[in-house]
DNA sequence: GATAATTGTTTACTAAAGTAAACATTTTCG
DNA sequence: CGAAAATGTTTACTTTAGTAAACAATTATC
């Protein structure tokens, strides 16, 4: 149960790109709290867990909610799908406890001109995604490439790689990771 | 906050008539503790108020649904009334979180044969309601009556009051108490 | 009406949550 | 490169969550 917690908090940080210690501050308590939370070495009480999640902010409503509790769910509703807001980047995914899962399966929508940021990201696993509609600019290693509606990419996430959206329209998309990242 | 989680248990628990005790036996943790988390004298970590709500049970994101923390919503939708079904008898609340409130307003569905049980409830306050569908027997003291679609009643609350569906289809009414009694 | 069972509360205690401050790494920037 | 800032972790300590057992009060049962 607490390391439950401990998963599920820190997804939604990092997914938020935010560290321990930024999100200490912002929702008043110790990082050490945080670190430990997160270890599955502390749990937290109620209030604490308010506290914490006031600082990004997220109800708790919404951080019990979903398949937080069945990790077995086989069927999801397209409106049941654990969506993350990251800026221009929205992320709907499949399942939420995906920890101890083989596979991260998301639909995900970039606005126009949004993108995974300046730098490059790398990670250990696979990953591949095909495109709904708009465009894609995705850059792998040295290689970079356009992609449209029906195009797709699969890499090593050994190799740097970044997302940006050039067009004026957003771009939907479906990806896959093995193992989760997050 | 630990208050509200308090109020919130006990309102659950009242409603559902059981013990503080007997919650305890079947969620394996002290009376002690369940007193302590009601009167907002105890801090329950998540995994602590899990396990209580798991010998109701009930799901950590259903406790902090609707409104728990939004107690100034004001409007609902009819699919956002909190549900509490408690064998033959359903009730539908506006807004859950209603300790410190003057008025508890309830949708209330009684089966045919369903009831308040054999014994009459007393408690503070006064109450009122309108029946929109079915038959309805009221006992408030020493008289009774059996309402039909239209009717209405309104007592004081320290009168032995109890209620009853002796027709053969469901029974719907409008309910308002108050203070909200749990 | 008296005994027994059940209710919620309180208390002394122990097990653990939460913190501040140090730690070891990594990242940033001149 | 090298100083400086930021990352997550660990540790010693204080506070508090959680328990068992007693308490007082109410309710059930004969």
């Amino acid at each position: 149960m607490d390391q439950d917690i401990g998963y599920r908090l820190k997804a939604i940080r990092t997914r938020l790109g935010i560290s321990q210690r930024h999100l200490a501050r912002v929702s008043g308590v110790a990082n050490a709290t945080i670190s430990q939370i997160e270890a599955g070495r502390l749990n937290p009480t109620v209030s604490m867990l308010k506290k914490v999640l006031d600082g990004i902010p997220m109800p708790l409503s919404e951080f019990f909610a979903d398949d937080f509790e069945q990790a077995d769910r086989i069927f999801f509703r397209a409106d049941e799908l654990t969506e993350i807001a990251d800026g221009g980047v929205s992320f709907r995914q499949v399942g939420a406890n995906l920890h101890n899962r083989a596979i991260q399966l998301l639909k995900e929508c970039y606005q126009p001109g949004a993108g995974t940021g300046r730098h490059a990201i790398t990670h250990e696993g696979e990953e591949c995604g095909i495109l709904l509609s708009g465009r894609l600019e995705v850059t792998v290693g040295d290689e970079t490439a356009v992609l449209r509606a029906g195009d797709a990419y699969y890499f090593r996430s050994d190799q740097p790689h970044q997302f940006h959206n050039p067009g004026n329209e957003p771009c939907e998309l479906i990806t896959a990771c093995s193992p989760p990242s997050f």
